[in-house]
DNA sequence: TATTGTACCCCTACATCAAAGGGTACATAT
DNA sequence: ATATGTACCCTTTGATGTAGGGGTACAATA
């Protein structure tokens, strides 16, 4: 588990985390039940914010590639490697490209589109949801 | 074709001169093929840049509310009242909140789907279009 | 008692975008 | 010559969202 941060990079350092963690349970370096570093020793390590590691925990155990015991520590997932080839980006990407086209082919403006969109995120959708 | 025009209102000037136009369409003061004001006239008389005016207009014919014959001036459209009814915006609204449903069913983060719709909107979807 | 993940609060720096205006220019038609 | 819609260039202003950090606190457990 050997772990690298670039400050510099202008990718987000909690990516740069879970991207690493990936790639370490890919290659076989991790293997299904192994324990993980504590968040606090990981972002001690790395000499970065625990809230940065947390937050990169948080979401590997949302797709399933870590799992959180409670105060017991952080292991890998059983289904870690199969796991980690599911993207979920690439998911909202291709339904959001699906919905804007549509859009756009009725000339919606971007800016309209935008609009339209932030109302949805903030929980002004139809209907006052 | 009276147009009030509040500056301290949070709505858009180009949102409000596009509202009232629909109304006076609706409320058939304006009806179909009569003549409306040029660009210049109307931001003169509400003491609003042209652009704005101009950008109102756009969308207006884009909904199909008004027509614009290129030098010899912009005109009602024929079908303008029933158009009025058309909503984009909500079916905007309606879409994108199908779509971004079934992304926060997966647990999807909100800055993840904000992420995936700014690339779609900067034209770096899927495949590189 | 110390450590675990977690959940709050507040803050700063930075980027993006919308709205609106200012200005200039163009082809077309009267 | 004049008026039409239109298409560019630039700008300022304000709102919003993200990443990251600082700090504090909690229940559960070994």
């Amino acid at each position: 588990m050997e772990i690298e941060i670039n400050i510099d990079d202008d990718v987000p350092l909690f990516t740069q985390v879970m991207e690493q963690i990936k790639q370490a349970v890919s290659a076989g370096h991790c293997l299904p039940g192994s324990a993980l570093p504590s968040i606090r020793q990981l972002s001690s390590d790395l000499e970065i914010n625990s809230k940065t590691v947390a937050k990169a925990y948080r979401l590997l155990e949302r797709d399933q590639i870590i799992q959180t015991k409670g105060h017991r520590g952080t292991f890998v997932h059983p289904n870690a490697k199969a796991n980690c080839t599911i993207n979920l980006q690439e998911r909202a990407v291709a339904d959001l490209t699906r919905a804007i086209q549509t859009l756009k082919n009725v000339n919606l403006t971007d800016s309209e589109i935008r609009n339209a969109f932030a109302l949805v995120m903030n929980g002004q959708g139809p209907k006052g949801q």
